[in-house]
RNA sequence: GCGGCCAUAGUUUAGCGGCAAAACUGCAGGUUGUGGUCCUGCUGUCAGCGGUUCGACUCCGCUUGGUCGCCCCA
């Protein structure tokens, strides 16, 4: 016997059952953004490796070890045409593509701020896990062009309302924080490090790795005796310049004032490096993986001149489908019920048949979600699909209806059934599907 | 990248060192042209590779995959 093909590990299909969930969400997405004023943007699937490495920054784990390599396949033999070929990698994530793009298209000379929006797939390749997956697909806001801390409060607002219109407003919890402009962030790792520096012995492992690698991650930690040092440690906003503390107080005075309840987070600093002043993340509380955020995002005001382009202010976040698809599935929400064919063609015989499948396009010309069913012969069985299916009507066609140009309507809640002349079917239904 | 648990039909699960099962699903039928319930039948399985053994789905090892925790992250 042959070995059977997997999916590769972390990567998963996203079966027809499931598509529900997916349309749900694409189609609320898509509608909030509209009303937002976002416009879609799509970039390439993978970019030159340089678009990541310049705005995650390395030393960060999606730089370092979650990024896939793409390149020919046919030269993975061919090493040295490879030496010359600058590295391309799958997109890990949206936002430094998008601000690629935003430079290279010359999408300064649009009025700012430029309102983009994205959904898609992003690759990492991590240890699979519940919420967690090398293939996932994210969806998310870029506000490139304006500074103006309102816009950091819209795009929440935003996000609020997205994710209360798919059902989960119940729950979210938002957690934010301002890790201040590069000046304020030199100032705020050098007290860091002084402070940390007296309990190197008393951290765990972890925070001692990342006392060198990343101080301000060390916030991050989890540990309780690494949380009691954290707790009385100098806090981030304390160290903020004016101009970021004033940016940072308007964007939670928006929020107030939009009643977005929010928990202010001192130790929430996100890790890749092209953040700036508001970062924040979304949880939905009744969920299973609780310390997953949903969505997350923040300002990122220095990325659009690290790729060459005069310094402008931008603001994002990205949200995760599969995480939110979980919660969908996990608290029951109602999704509403698919669009589903009108009537139902069914036939006996194989001229019949024939005659159903022009029938069909017929109806659907004149604006009826017709199907037929195929595969099956006997009426008996038709009927049982259709009914699986979900039917409401059905139309049957047999030897003798073919002969004397009519087509049985079946109502399928009811059971009658009446006959109808081919000529006035699409006056018949008109009338009969018409609540 | 590290650690724990796990792998039996499409799905959910029984089971035993010596015959591999159930339910649901799928397919067909229950006389001549009528669905949902019901009845009958059929299809289909021990993740892969090694080892121990007279004999392995069962015990052991490796690989692959899943799951949970860590790291990190949407």
């Amino acid at each position: 016997m042959k070995k059977n093909i997997q999916s590769p590990r972390g990567t998963r299909d996203i079966l027809p059952e499931e598509q529900k969930y997916w349309r749900y969400l694409t189609k609320n997405i898509q509608k909030n953004m509209d009303i937002f004023g976002c416009q879609r943007i799509e970039t390439p699937i993978y970019e030159y490796a340089e678009t990541y490495t310049r705005a995650i920054g390395k030393g960060t784990d999606i730089i370092d070890k979650e990024m896939f390599e793409v390149r020919r396949f046919s030269s993975i033999t061919d090493t040295i045409a490879e030496e010359d070929a600058k590295t391309m990698v799958l997109r890990p994530e949206y936002t430094a593509g998008i601000v690629r793009a935003y430079v290279q298209n010359g999408m300064m000379n649009l009025p700012q701020p430029v309102k983009l929006w994205y959904s898609g797939p992003a690759f990492r390749y991590e240890r699979p896990q519940a919420g967690r997956y090398r293939i996932h697909n994210q969806f998310g806001v870029e506000i490139i062009g304006d500074s103006d801390p309102i816009v950091d409060a819209s795009i929440i607002l935003l996000a609020f309302q997205t994710l209360s219109d798919i059902g989960l407003r119940d729950a979210l919890k938002l957690e934010i924080n301002s890790i201040g402009c590069p000046n304020c962030r030199a100032k705020m790792k050098k007290k860091i490090v002084e402070y940390f520096q007296g309990f190197l012995e008393d951290l765990c492992n972890d925070c001692n790795r990342r006392f060198v690698e990343n101080p301000l991650r060390i916030f991050d930690c989890k540990e309780s005796k690494c949380q009691k040092i954290i707790d009385s440690a100098p806090q981030l906003i304390d160290t903020l310049c004016d101009a970021c503390k004033s940016h940072f107080k308007e964007v939670l005075e928006n929020l107030d004032g939009l009643g977005i309840p929010y928990n202010l987070n001192p130790r929430l600093v996100r890790g890749l490096d092209y953040y700036s002043r508001t970062v924040f993340e979304i949880y939905y509380e009744k969920n299973q993986n609780e310390n997953l955020a949903i969505l997350a995002g923040g300002r990122y005001d220095g990325l659009i001149e690290l790729f060459g382009g005069t310094p402008t202010p931008a603001v994002g976040w990205a949200g995760g489908m599969e995480r939110i698809i979980n919660i969908l599935k996990s608290q029951e929400i109602e999704i509403p019920a698919e669009a589903m064919a009108d009537v139902c063609l069914i036939h006996v015989g194989d001229k019949a048949k024939k005659l159903s499948l022009m029938l069909s396009a017929k109806l659907t010309n004149a604006g009826f979600k017709a199907t037929n069913i195929l595969g099956k012969e006997s009426l008996k069985a038709q009927l049982r699909a259709a009914n699986k299916m979900g039917a409401k009507t059905c139309l049957i066609l047999g030897q003798r209806e073919s002969i004397d140009k009519t087509v049985i309507f079946k109502d399928m809640d009811s059971g009658t059934q009446e006959t109808v002349a081919q000529e006035k079917l699409v006056e018949f239904l008109q009338k009969r599907l018409a609540k």
